[in-house]
RNA sequence: GCGCCCGUAGCUCAGCUGGAUAGAGUGCUUGACUACGAAUCAAGAGGUCGCAGGUUCGAAUCCUGCCGGGCGCGCCA
């Protein structure tokens, strides 16, 4: 259990004591338990007095005296002290550093990890560009917080899928494939690249690729074989190319779900008869319920025929306005397969769908989180973060990133100019929420500066330690198995000890928030307090027993350096 | 016009379910290697948290309005 947890349990008790003796209300007020910034207020601090003060009528430091004398610090605890405006401030005691050192040195992973997404079954997709280029940097971004988001979930217990949608099934991929087509210059074939076909280069090599082992019957098919066998072959092709370009970058995914082999299966014809036996109940009380029509005559329809197309009534359910789900030509929107998906996501057994979007598609939140309510599926259910767009510059010149064109930079350049780890860091580092300006010139030429080597810096100096006391050792008195930590009483030491403590607790806050931005800082930080310590202090070659000690320090940091570098996707070097 | 996101140090960004003196990296100034890796450490300068109101013991954080930027608002996908 983490420290905070653990803290509000003792906070509520001394209340509930201090309430009976004052005859104050029997009710737990609602209270903040946080991490001061500055460890002179204590390592944990609580602002409970001061929510007290305006029902109760006195002043929080007084209210926070009396419960102060009813807190009984447990052993990881001392006793409260009164601060400031009226805060209650505790400090840890030692008695969780053998705890939390020998539960690095056993299992980190294990330490790291909880189990507070038990019974959660969460469908994770992200990325689902268009198969019909190389993935491009915009796509990095997304790639590298789905992948770690993914990563986070998992380690606090949650049963997580990950899943790239390859939208195969629209014209896109027909242009793509008569692109291809034109660039092989064949003597009967087309010359004129159509107007939302695709220039880039990239068609000209796949043109290639496909002619030098084409059969020697191909140019005299007929144009919709040939393009029938191109489609095939293209989306294959860059099937086999995005695996390679997400493997390169760390990214894996559990699934790619093909839209063009879901059609064929169908399900949309039953999609629409759910919908239209189900219908919206709008109560007296606030919100609405869908129901089955049949027993509730009352009920609105879900769906309504308008212009003769047909419409799904999105708009009593949250979204703008209703959305066409079959047009008047008799043909689906994209948005009711779009709606098929994601019921299949539930269908499929996962409890909580997340997506992740860029911004040109936050209007789409609405109408599916309706769809899916429609359905019957709990709207909070479904989560969606919006990844903000990354400008990437040159030299400070911003680049067109147009598909069509050939314009775009690719996740493969991006590896090869600034490197996977300093990438993920750089776009792990910030909130999915900010936009974010990304100059390819100086993250090549400053890529050494990037935080991501500061970190791995302090792994492999840990490595290096190890590996000379692993020399030492051999003489015995090295082992850090039963190394005194109570020797640890630097100040350095202390810090470092209590970022290793209330690691798991902020891991569980980041998978809680879903803000796997927070993670670089924890290894940042940790670092830091790892290098402070290393400048002031020895290791190797001081008082046997607290060299012992201090090796079981340095081997704890490694380890949850090492775990934290995991989540992120980036190596952790023994060497550099 | 309506909706969503953003505006914090020269630059890139944290901090936002209200909390104590607003942080980090980078850049700038100064100092530290004859013992474990100087890709490091220590110290310093650098801010009207876009602007104006409001809510309250307390606002970068919540509310309203305005300014600036991005994106969306199709029987397109």
């Amino acid at each position: 259990m983490g420290f905070s947890r653990q803290l509000r349990g003792i906070v509520e008790d001394a209340y509930l004591r201090a309430a009976q003796a004052e005859g104050w209300p029997g009710d737990v007020p609602d209270f903040a338990v946080e991490r001061p910034k500055d460890t002179k207020m204590g390592d944990y601090a609580t602002n409970i007095a001061l929510q007290l003060a305006r029902p109760l009528r006195r002043a929080p430091r007084e209210i926070a005296e009396r419960i102060a004398r009813e807190v009984h610090a447990g052993e990881d605890f001392a006793a409260a002290e009164v601060a400031g405006a009226g805060f209650l401030n505790f400090r840890l005691t030692q008695a969780f550093h053998p705890r939390v050192l020998r539960a690095l040195q056993d299992d980190s992973q294990g330490y790291l990890s909880s189990d507070i997404g038990r019974g959660e079954r969460i469908l994770l997709e992200f990325v689902s560009a268009n198969p019909t280029g190389p993935l491009n940097v915009v796509s990095a971004r997304a790639a590298a917080i789905g992948d770690t988001l993914g990563r986070l979930l998992r380690l606090t217990g949650h049963d997580v899928f990950t899943e790239y949608y390859v939208n195969d099934a629209g014209s896109q991929v027909e242009n793509l494939a008569l692109s291809i087509l034109v660039r092989m210059q064949l003597p009967d074939g087309p010359r004129e690249i159509p107007e939302d076909g695709y220039h880039g280069e990239y068609v000209t090599d796949l043109a290639k690729r496909f002619l030098s082992q084409a059969p020697a019957s191909f140019s005299g098919m007929p144009r919709e074989q040939q393009l029938s066998l191109l489609k095939a072959w293209a989306m294959a092709e860059m099937g086999r190319m995005r695996l390679a370009t997400l493997e390169a970058y760390g990214v894996h995914f559990d699934n790619f779900f093909s839209e063009a082999a879901f059609r064929a299966g169908s399900g949309v014809d039953e999609l629409l008869a759910t919908f239209a036996r189900r219908g919206i109940l709008e109560g007296k009380e606030p919100g609405r319920r869908v129901v089955e029509r049949a027993q509730h005559e009352e009920a609105t329809p879900l769906l309504e025929d308008r212009d003769g197309a047909r419409w799904l009534r999105t708009d009593l359910l949250g979204d703008d306005k209703d959305r066409v789900l079959v047009r008047s030509d008799g043909n689906y929107t994209y948005f009711l397969p779009d709606i098929g998906y994601h019921h299949g996501k539930y269908q499929r057994g996962y409890t909580r769908v997340i997506d992740l979007l860029g911004p040109d598609h936050h209007g789409y939140v609405a109408r599916m989180r309706a769809a899916m309510e429609a359905l019957g599926h709990a709207p909070e259910s479904f989560q969606v973060l919006i990844v903000q767009w990354v400008r990437f510059l040159r030299g400070g010149v911003p680049q067109n990133m147009s598909k069509r064109a050939g314009e775009t930079v690719t996740i493969d350049e991006l590896l090869s100019d600034v490197g996977r780890d300093a990438a993920r860091y750089f776009f792990l580092m910030r909130s999915h929420d900010t936009p974010l300006d990304f100059d390819l010139q100086l993250a090549q030429e400053e890529s050494s500066e990037n935080p991501v080597y500061y970190v791995q810096y302090a792994h492999a100096r840990i490595a290096s330690i190890r590996r000379q006391a692993g020399g030492e050792a051999s003489t015995g008195g090295l082992s850090s198995a039963g190394a005194d930590f109570s020797l640890l009483t630097a100040p350095e030491e202390v810090e470092i000890l209590r970022r290793l403590g209330q690691l798991p607790e902020e891991i569980e806050e980041a998978a809680k928030a879903l803000e796997p931005h927070r993670i670089p800082r924890m290894a940042t930080e940790l670092a830091q307090a790892f290098h402070s310590f290393y400048n002031k202090n020895r290791v190797l070659g001081v008082d046997p027993p607290l060299s012992a000690a201090r090796l079981a320090l340095a081997v704890a940091v490694g380890s949850a350096l090492r775990e934290l570098l995991t989540l992120l996707g980036v190596d952790a070097p023994d060497r550099m």
